[in-house]
DNA sequence: GGGGGTTTTTTCGCGCAATGAAGGAATGAA
DNA sequence: TTCATTCCTTCATTGCGCGAAAAAACCCCC
């Protein structure tokens, strides 16, 4: 089993080293042309030529004929814009919900090929999810002529236990509690899987398709019906020392009396999550119905606030969470999260309340740029990085 | 200025490249024998044995006679271990205290070579406390016959800014707000000097010398005058997104009463710090001097419960940081975090009170084992490292 | 003490990647 | 048109990386 996103492991030999690094920055960057490609290598231009020669003539690079209009300098020869051919390889990736079921196929690049959602409750049975989502992803490949997969990459709720991909049983109490979901989807598929937490799954998403795109240190906020963080730390999506960084929960609200599923009071999921929540709206929205209705469409004042109040709780606890960590972004995703401006903008007062001046002067707070989708395409681009490993 | 440990900037060509990998791998790991590069670099054997060959002639690298008896799996030929050979090249290192100014002179493989301590109110005049350390270093370098020094790395109590290297003046009250105190380093010294945080030093110093080896994620808090974390993060000392990392000293512990010379009421360091522990000792220890005497040799029932209970303060909060952070390593330094037992017993009964089951059982809480000396120490590291790029 | 097994390290020649220098190619400006 | 600038390729040379096989240094056992 996959545990890490670990880099080059699969060093083909290290005489076509060179070639090798070329082709991950093209297919990492983008508009990189052969120059550009001598300055962030350092390398003299005559051994990029050579590289990108050979990647052209084994088809893994093309060339865009219109030339590259860059901030070169003005004058002089326009470069060619080198561009990553899209294999034909293709990666599965399975966003476990606690009511959903996402599932897609995707490329080497990260991108999205297709998809399928079904309404599931993978809470209640973990199992069923599994077998599901397998026969989802293996319709998905008959549908698009897919023989194989190179990989594929999960999502759960849960904490995954760095190396052993054990969902822990002590911090959580759900069903997968206790599981190797890495290993079921192995046996099951009989190819590489990587199941992580889904608030880190889902910040890789907004990392390379989203809100954070070109930052390199930001919070991933899932709220939901529980609340994970997935952490981007230098670029890269951060799991913890033992594989359990994000799980702030239940951070304890001091003076809150709020009790939790947990045996506490005042854990921060027991303040905001989609359960508390409902619950205040309940008052105003006597026939809410808890299982359907999207948060988002209540635009009422007293909804407003509630919403807003919940935001000022969870932006007073993320405020200590930066002054520790010095994101530059804070991407508020889950159901929450995509519910609306209130609850954003009272994250957004708590935490230039509460931070540090410097630090949340650095900070953005933005709800999710992905919606729902964070987790799959997070997932669908672990999955490409994974690929060509 | 440099403004980062970036690794290996400076590749003298692409073509000795993987002598330069084996060089690093030698130098920076310890017990090395060829057999054992080839499991990490995935080499040959044979281009291994070529690159230390070389090594070898060029007198950076050294053979110790006696075989390598460690766990290769009991019989065959032992393997021998090979050492780099520090060179001679020399680095400085500057730790500026809040009274006290440390300064020391280091080699290219992180140990310090010479120094020096001063009594100074470094707080009250950083540009004296400047001033002096350059005096110290230069004597340092005369009395070792150095000639020059390869580059300067310092420790400031005060957020850096990254990008710039400006003490950040929103933030911190002190003296240093508004400085550039790498680029007066430089401006004195004429050699590149890079200046970082006291508490990020002081965890590079523990990560390489103290209670952090071994570990790749922890936190360093530096519990002093302020209160202040250096991360350590995938074996790295972290900075966060523009510089602020670790400013924790500010976080609001709901419901205390506590006035901090920030305005607010129930920040961290107002609640536990030396000036407000050393109040409350005052109560039983009425002739208490207030700048001289040593925490640590207060052994009363009444300072130790009192040292215990500012220990749970602090690991109240930690225990949520770490919820986010899920470091494998507490490492309490300052100069509480060096006065005894009943502090880091404190810490450790919170930090599980409080923090996630798994999150706390990945943990472990110790004292500084470098004591004061650890943003020395780190300091020369950075240093060395900083002189090999 | 000699043989067999194990592990580490070196030897050897081949092939090819990396290199610097020089020149060609494509553009804008004068 | 000519020049300056920037981008890219060509070319011969150098020496590194490679695999296979042998040698070296140890252990254990009989």
């Amino acid at each position: 089993m996959l545990t890490a996103m670990s880099p080059s492991i699969g060093r083909p030999s290290l005489r076509d080293r060179t070639r090798e690094e070329v082709f991950a920055l093209i297919r990492d960057s983008r508009d990189l042309t052969r120059s550009s490609l001598v300055d962030l290598t350092g390398l003299p231009s005559s051994t990029v030529s050579h590289a990108v020669t050979r990647l052209l003539a084994e088809g893994r690079v093309t060339e865009s004929t219109a030339p590259a209009k860059g901030p070169g300098s003005g004058s002089g020869r326009p470069g060619l814009i080198l561009n990553a051919v899209a294999s034909a390889t293709r990666t599965g990736a399975i966003d476990f919900g606690h009511r959903h079921l996402r599932v897609g196929l995707g490329d080497d690049m990260g991108n999205v090929v297709d998809e399928e959602t079904v309404v599931l409750n993978v809470d209640r049975s973990p199992v069923k999810g599994l077998d599901e989502a397998v026969r989802l992803l293996r319709a998905l490949c008959d549908r698009n002529q897919v023989t194989s997969l190179a990989c594929v990459v999960g999502g759960v709720p849960g904490p995954i236990e760095a190396g052993t991909g054990l969902v822990n049983s002590t911090t959580t109490l759900s069903n997968w509690a206790g599981m190797y979901p890495a290993r079921e989807l192995e046996d099951r598929l009989g190819v590489p899987a990587l199941v992580a937490n889904d608030a880190s799954v889902g910040a890789v998403g907004e990392l390379y398709h989203g809100a954070g795109r070109g930052h390199r240190d930001f919070l991933y906020i899932k709220a939901s019906h529980g609340i994970g963080a997935g952490l981007v730390v230098n670029g890269q999506p951060y799991q913890g020392g033992s594989g359990f960084a994000g799980e702030i929960g239940h951070i304890i609200i001091a003076g809150r009396p709020e009790l939790c599923r947990c045996g506490n009071r005042g854990c921060l999921e027991a303040v905001v999550s989609v359960p508390s929540v409902r619950e205040q709206l309940g008052h105003t929205h006597p026939h809410l119905d808890p299982d359907s209705i999207e948060l988002a469409s209540l635009e009422d004042p007293i909804s407003a606030r509630i919403l807003n109040e919940a935001g000022r709780s969870l932006g007073a606890v993320l405020a200590g969470l930066c002054d520790l960590f010095n994101p530059t972004l804070l991407v508020i995703g889950g159901e929450l999260g995509t519910s609306g401006k209130s609850l954003i903008d009272g994250v957004r007062a708590s935490v230039n309340r509460y931070a540090q001046p410097a630090t949340s002067a650095a900070i953005t707070v933005v709800p999710a740029g992905l919606g729902r989708r964070a987790e799959l395409m997070g997932a669908v681009q672990m999955a490409g990085a994974l690929s060509h490993q």
